[in-house]
DNA sequence: ATACCTCCTATTGTATACGGATTTTTGTGC
DNA sequence: GCACAAAAATCCGTATACAATAGGAGGTAT
């Protein structure tokens, strides 16, 4: 429930009823709800697990099944939704071994990338950098957890653009989102993600045109990230709940 | 019109028209349209720039405007047709920048990619990766360009998949198929893709378990497919017409 | 002959309704 | 409490309608 009450808060914000905004915005209203519901993921406002039925989208945002199938479907090629094929979409939960090689690729593409980054970064990168850290401390700092998650990504995401390979940034994107979810499955309750000041150290590091630090750092930081996590295949479907609720009898 | 007939060819093996295959295999022939134009676009049976209208599809494959649309919104993600706002689909021409991030990642990835796939390999994978450098050699010689250059990508492809890691094989997938368009609007004529005993000399090393050894090669031969391309900025628009065909004088 | 402007056609984007199929849930009996 | 059956909910694919726009055809002026 509250998890629909904050889609609705998103989607008003943006498509508003203005009736017959019928085209023309017609693909930037879709790219507005696209981000709404994938910002609720990432920011884990939609558990995973969480069921996506068609028919409620359509009523929080104000749009036909045609365009909602339509963002699911992105959703569910970026790994974010799952839609299995008689029971509609909903919010992917990774398996420990998609955790494991979502981890794996970061660690390679990401620091793989460093030494690249070093080389195009600018001043003005530099200061964009520290401020997107800064805020992202500030949103740990208030408690803001959701915002905190969604930063960090954003973080990752910045920096391999940086890279000037739209192609690898875009998928580093990709990944930051499922590590999201990751993190959502596997993450303990008090560590989320990255520590507050690895992001500082590392713009450092690429500030002094130092790739191979960066890389090393960057490795560390991932490695600590994934070793936080406890990527154990959890039980199947039908879980003990007499378990889990004491005894029944 | 060759392309329509190569693409109606494929549809009807597996499209009867039955009619009234109204639902539940639906998807399935999805999946099936879905690669056929997947396989004729990296084929090279359509040409970078050729428009796909939907009508046409609709025809050609006897499905709705619906399905057509889903399947072309995946080629789309994907990056193998481009879909601009108000004139719909066609096949991706990829820039000189676009391509040079693609070999750049693809530089990265496969070659990162090496190492794991020399300690997962197994005797049946060789002889798997054999089998498959034999089909395209075979195809080399018989002049089945098409097929030759498919087979290519479906075998770095599958050399990712040695890799145990399902996202980053997934990513090289795409990779390989966005070189075949690349190859399709950057590369010499005479020289298409991979030299034909290459892979067969990376197997040979991946059987050996030296991954550093095939890493080292894959490096070496992603440079070259890249060196044999002729990656520059085409002209715009109107070139230089008069500049071509003599003076118009 | 060329350049520019207007109108028209073709095609896409979106919404909606419908039929069919399957999953899930509810209800009943043992 | 469990198994089985009926019912409801929901999704998937298709067909259709309509609005909106892009690109081209054609005409006109210089």
């Amino acid at each position: 429930m509250e998890q629909k009450m904050s889609l609705e808060e998103k989607a008003t914000a943006s498509a508003r009823p203005k009736r017959l905004g019928k085209n023309g915005d017609g693909s930037e209203r879709h790219e507005v709800i696209y981000r709404a519901i994938s910002d609720a993921i990432i920011k884990q406002q939609l558990h995973p697990g969480s069921r996506l039925r068609e028919d409620a989208l359509t009523e929080v945002f104000h749009i036909s099944r045609t365009g909602i199938r339509k963002i699911l479907q992105r959703l569910a090629l970026e790994q974010l939704v799952t839609i299995t094929p008689r029971r509609g979409a909903s919010v992917t939960r990774p398996t420990a071994k998609e955790a494991r090689d979502v981890f794996a690729a970061r660690q390679m593409v990401e620091c793989g990338l460093m030494p690249e980054v070093a080389r195009h970064i600018t001043d003005q990168d530099v200061d964009e950098l520290r401020e997107m850290a800064k805020r992202e401390r500030e949103a740990l700092k208030t408690g803001e957890q959701s915002t905190a998650i969604k930063l960090s990504a954003a973080f990752h995401e910045r920096l391999a653009q940086l890279s000037g390979n739209a192609t690898l940034a875009a998928f580093v994107g990709q990944l930051c989102s499922r590590s999201s979810l990751i993190l959502a499955v596997y993450g303990s309750a008090g560590h989320l993600g990255c520590e507050s000041h690895d992001h500082d150290d590392l713009i450092d590091y690429l500030a002094e045109g130092d790739g191979e630090k960066a890389k090393a750092f960057m490795n560390h930081h991932l490695q600590e990230i994934e070793a936080s996590l406890s990527i154990v295949e959890e039980e199947a479907a039908a879980p003990d709940l007499h378990q889990i609720f004491g005894m029944t009898s």
